[in-house]
DNA sequence: CGATCAGTTGAGAATGGTCAAATTCGGTGG
DNA sequence: CCACCGAATTTGACCATTCTCAACTGATCG
C-alpha cells in the first residue's frame, strides 16, 4: 500500500477501487517527471506522435489558436489532470497546451497507456472515466459560451473553478488562490480583456466576487450561485462507482 | 465474417483492427434495437442509471436546458454514434438527447459496456477512441462559439457537418440532405433564430452556401472553407492506428 | 379551410468589441 | 532605498454585432 499517492491516483481511486497491480501500473506512468517554467508549451497543435502528460503540480491550460491569431482556451488543468490525452489515440493532436504557472508533469508515452489498457482493464475504465469527466467540463464550458451573458458566464466559471479546487483540497467556499490573468479569463470566456475587466468590476461592486491580486474571494457565494445557475454537485462523486 | 456491418462497427474498424471475438461482443450491443419518432427524448438530464444508445439510423442531438428555458445543443449524432455514453460512467447524466428525425437505435446497458471492457480490451480502446473523437468535435464547437462571428460560425458548422456525413458515405462536396430547422441551428450556434435566418440569407447572397428545403448546397466550397478557416482533414483517419 | 409551424423581414435596443490612454504593481538594477 | 521598466489592469468614448419584439408569408395537414 502506498502512503504518498499522486493526485491522479487519488482522483481515479474516487471512481474505481484499484488493485495493487493497477496501482503499480499507474506508478509507472510517473517515471519521467519533469519541471516546466510558466508559459512553456508542452503540447503543440498539429504535431504527430505527441506524448501526453500527467500534471502533478501547478496549473496548465489547453487551447486552440485561430487563423486570425485569436486564442480560445478550452480548459484549465489542475494537479491529477491529463494533458493531451487525445494525442494517445489520434495521429495528430488537435490542440495545444501550456503551463500557466511553473508546473511539474510526467510525460506519458502513447504506448505506456495502450499497454496498460490491455493488461489492466479496470485502469482502462478509470481512464475513460477521467476522459468523460473532462468532456463533461468542456460541455459545460460550451453551454457557458453559447447561452450565457458575460456576467453570468464569469460567475459560472469562477464557481466551477472553485468547486474543482475544493475537490483537490485547495481552497474552500470562501475563495481560492488563482494565478490567472484577465487575459486568461478573456481567452477562456470568449470575451475581450477589456470587457472581462468591466464584468469583474461589476461583480465586485455588487458584492458577489472579488478577483484581485491572484486571489478569488466569494463575497456572497449563495447569491453568486443563483446568478450563475450553478449546480454545485455536478462534479461530485459520492464514493467509487465500481468496486 | 459479417457481411452487413453496423455503422458503429464500421466506424470502430477504421481505428482498430477488431478480432472476431471483438466483433461478436460488439454485435451483442445491438440486441435491443428500437425505433423512435422524431422529437422523442431518449436521454433525460439528471436521470440516474440512464442507459446509453447506439444510433443506427437517422439524426439525433444532445443538449442542455438552462434555468431560463433556453437550450444549447452540444452536438448532433449520426448513425454509428453513441448517445449518452457518459451515463455509463456517471451516476447521473448531465445532458439530454432527442431524435431529430425518426431514428433507429439500440439500447445499451452500462453493464454491457463495462463487461465488454474487462473481456475485450481492444474494444475498450476503440470506445475510448470514439469518445475522444466526440470530445474533439465538442472542442471544435466550443472554439466556434467562443471566438467566431455568427457568419463564420455558421460556415464552419455546415462544413463540419458535411465532412462528417461524407465520412459516413452520405453527401459529398456538393452538399447534403439536412433535416435540421433554423431553430436547431440557432440552439447549436448560440444565436437567435432570427439572426440565423439573416446569416443564411447573407451566405446565400454571397454565393457560398444555400440552406433551403432540407438541403445544404455548397455553392462555392473553397471560398466557404477559407471564410470558415476550416481544416477539412481534422476528422480524417488514414487507416487503422492499432493493428 | 382554418390552424400551426418554419421561415422572413424591419425597427430599435442591448450587449460586448475596439481603440486609445491612463494607472497600478511587481520586480530589477543602481 | 529609489528610479525605472514592462506587464497587467483600469477607464472612457465610440462602434458593431446580435438580440428582441412584432408582424407577415408560405407550406402542410387534418
Amino acid at each position: 500500500m502506498l502512503i504518498l499517492q499522486s493526485p491522479l491516483t487519488r482522483k481515479l481511486s474516487a471512481f474505481v477501487a484499484l488493485s495493487d497491480d493497477d496501482l503499480s501500473t499507474l506508478a509507472r506512468f510517473h517515471r519521467r517527471r519533469r519541471s516546466f517554467p510558466s508559459g512553456h508549451e508542452l503540447i503543440h497543435e498539429g504535431e504527430r506522435n505527441q506524448s501526453a502528460f500527467i500534471l502533478a503540480e501547478g496549473w496548465a491550460c489547453s487551447y486552440k489558436i485561430l487563423p486570425n491569431g485569436e486564442r480560445q482556451i478550452v480548459n484549465f488543468q489542475l494537479p491529477g489532470d491529463f494533458l493531451g490525452l487525445r494525442s494517445v489515440l489520434f495521429r495528430t493532436i488537435d490542440h495545444s497546451a501550456q503551463a500557466v504557472t511553473r508546473i511539474e508533469a510526467s510525460e506519458v508515452l502513447a504506448s505506456d497507456i495502450l499497454d496498460a489498457f490491455s493488461t489492466a482493464p479496470r485502469l482502462a475504465t478509470a481512464v475513460l472515466w477521467a476522459a468523460s469527466r473532462d468532456e463533461a467540463m468542456v460541455v459545460e464550458h460550451l453551454v457557458n459560451l453559447g447561452r450565457r451573458s458575460a456576467e453570468v458566464r464569469m460567475a459560472h466559471f469562477l464557481l466551477e473553478l472553485g468547486a474543482r479546487l475544493k475537490l483537490v483540497g485547495v481552497g474552500d467556499n470562501s475563495g481560492f488562490d488563482c494565478p490567472l490573468t484577465q487575459y486568461h479569463l478573456a481567452d477562456a470566456l470568449g470575451l475581450s480583456a477589456v470587457h472581462v475587466n468591466r464584468v469583474l468590476r461589476h461583480l465586485r461592486e455588487e458584492g458577489l466576487v472579488t478577483f484581485q491580486k491572484g486571489r478569488v474571494i466569494f463575497d456572497d457565494i449563495s447569491k453568486l450561485t443563483v446568478l450563475a445557475g450553478f449546480d454545485p454537485d455536478y462534479l461530485d462523486q459520492e464514493g467509487p462507482l465500481l468496486r
